[in-house]
Order: structure tokens, then C-alpha cells, then sequence
DNA sequence: ATACTAGTTAGGAATAATTCTCATTTAATA
DNA sequence: TATTAAATGAGAATTATTCCTAACTAGTAT
């Protein structure tokens, strides 16, 4: 995605395109892996040493709001956020936690195929999403290692 | 489940049957809704006006480690408990924040067959739940009414 | 029935994630 | 350049959860 491209996106929702969104925004594309609010204030402050911690809650906030991004919550008690916007699901690791995306277009179809035929008695389906959960054969690395 | 499994249920798993933890299991057969602790609180402290929120959360861990209850990953910043062990998925109403059960012994046979086939490389699955988004068509009552 | 003890609880303090407040700053628009 | 609604920084406040420890009790042994 370049940056006129981001741009764009940022204010195609109505959003105003500041260093803030945009350091949260690189932040988020570049470390991928589900970070929580910290692992995104670790990683701006790098380059914008005093981006204030509730001035990233606000941003995560609205872009949840606005699509841009997701949450995602385990047993955890902190909440991760989720960049990846195309359709997928989650191996959740049991050992370490690490949470990876998984793709499958041919589970997806089958899904919507089954809720297609078998309709759930009073409720409208969005979309579904995969927990799946177990351990890794060999642990992936946690970090960048 | 009458009150001698219970305290069966309790020992066998080397817990000592305590007044305190009959409570937090009533609340938690009664309610069934997924109850946040702090739910669980309102209904005890009824019976048990001093049962100290500590005690609740120590209950509660200590459940979730011996396989009495889950918890249960939503995008909320609270924890919500299950204790409804028999294997299911959830319907999440984007609307109202219920959570119901929904029971698909197709679905799980279709799912494990799938996974059968098609290993996920380097993961062993232990389990798979479906976080199912949607809405009520109309909503369902939100608490006892 | 009584004593013992490891496990459990009450109550309050501590912690950590997140939200709130509001004065100041800034991006977008004219 | 001037205007203004929106966004930010800094720190206080809130909330869910955990921690601490003295007092208590369920289960077991005597
Ligand atoms: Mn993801
Ligand atoms: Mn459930
Ligand atoms: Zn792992
Ligand atoms: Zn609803």
C-alpha cells in the first residue's frame, strides 16, 4: 500500500491523515502479528518518541470503528489488533500464544455452502470465524528472531 | 446435576467442596449466559453477601484449570465463563452482545472430516469453535425477562 | 469427638489495561 | 492566511483483575 494510497483510504473514511495514524497505520502493517496497544506504542515511539499511549487507544479505537482494522480478544486480558482484513481465521497456539492467520477458500466455501443449505433459526450470519486451537509441531519464533 | 455429583464432581478433581464454591457453580448452572465475574458476583452475594469478588476470581481460575468451565474469547475488555462442556459453537449478536450456544453435531463431523483430509502443516488441532457474527432477527430477551 | 493441616477465603491494597478530561495543537477548507 | 472542527499530549481516573496475608475451615488422622 503506498503512501498516497493511504492517504487516501485515511481520508476516503472521513479521517484526517496525521503522523499519529500514519506511525499507528505503519506500525500495524509492518508488525502484522496481532499486536496489542503496547506492542504498537513500543514500535511508533521509535520514531515519535512522545505519540501519547491514550492518543493510540484513540486510533485503534477508530479504526476499529471505521474498518480498518479489528480486535481480537483471547483469555487474555489485553486486547490485540488485527490489520489483516482479508477473509481468515486463527490458529491460536496453546504453548505460546502466538496467534497466526490462517487461510482456506475451500473451508470458507464449504462453510457457506453448509449456512447456505442450513439456515440458523432466527438469525442473520455476517461472517464466521475459525478458533483453532492446538500447538504449534515446532514453535514458531514468538518475536523477530 | 444434584448436589452429591456435585460434591463428587468437586472432590474427585481435588477440590474441597466450600459453601463459596457450590455458590459460584449455582451462579454459573443458573445463569448459563456466559456470565462476566462480575455477574457471577451479583448472583451470589444474594445468598452469600460476603463473598469477597477475590474469591470469585480465585474460584473461577481454579475451575478453568481443573476443566469445569472456559473461558471465552470475545472483543470485549471483560472475561466471560462457559460452563457448558459439551462440545458447541457461539452466535455472537453484533447488536445486543448475547452470546448463545449453538449445537451442530453435522457441522463438527463435516469440520473434522475437512481436517482429516487436509492437515494444517506444523499444527496439531485440538479443537475447533466457530465464533458465528451476526443478528437476531429479533433480539432475543437480554437478561431474565 | 478432637486436633491437625493444607487449602481456602475475606478484605483491602496493588497492578495493568484502558478510558477520560481538557488545554493545546493541527489538518483541512475557504 | 484565517477559521474551525477534529485530533493530540499529558496526566488523572476508572475498571477488571491480581496479589497479599491473617483468619478460617474441610478433610483427614488420631
Ligand atoms: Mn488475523
Ligand atoms: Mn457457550
Ligand atoms: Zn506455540
Ligand atoms: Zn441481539
Amino acid at each position: 500500500m503506498s503512501y498516497s494510497e493511504i492517504v487516501d483510504m485515511l481520508s476516503g473514511k472521513g479521517l484526517k491523515v496525521t503522523p499519529q495514524r500514519l506511525a499507528v497505520l505503519e506500525a500495524l502493517m509492518t508488525i502484522k502479528d496481532h499486536p496489542t496497544a503496547d506492542a504498537v506504542k513500543e514500535y511508533v515511539r521509535r520514531s515519535n518518541p512522545n505519540l501519547a499511549i491514550g492518543t493510540i487507544y484513540n486510533i485503534l479505537e477508530t479504526f476499529c470503528e471505521k474498518g480498518i482494522i479489528k480486535k481480537i480478544k483471547t483469555d487474555k486480558d489485553f486486547m490485540q489488533y488485527d490489520i489483516e482484513m482479508h477473509k481468515h481465521h486463527h490458529l491460536y497456539c496453546e504453548q505460546c500464544d502466538y496467534i497466526e492467520n490462517y487461510y482456506d477458500e475451500e473451508l470458507d466455501k464449504m462453510l457457506q455452502e453448509y449456512f447456505d443449505k442450513k439456515q440458523i433459526p432466527n438469525f442473520n450470519i455476517k461472517e464466521i470465524n475459525l478458533q483453532i486451537i492446538g500447538n504449534y509441531k515446532n514453535h514458531k519464533p514468538t518475536k523477530n528472531s
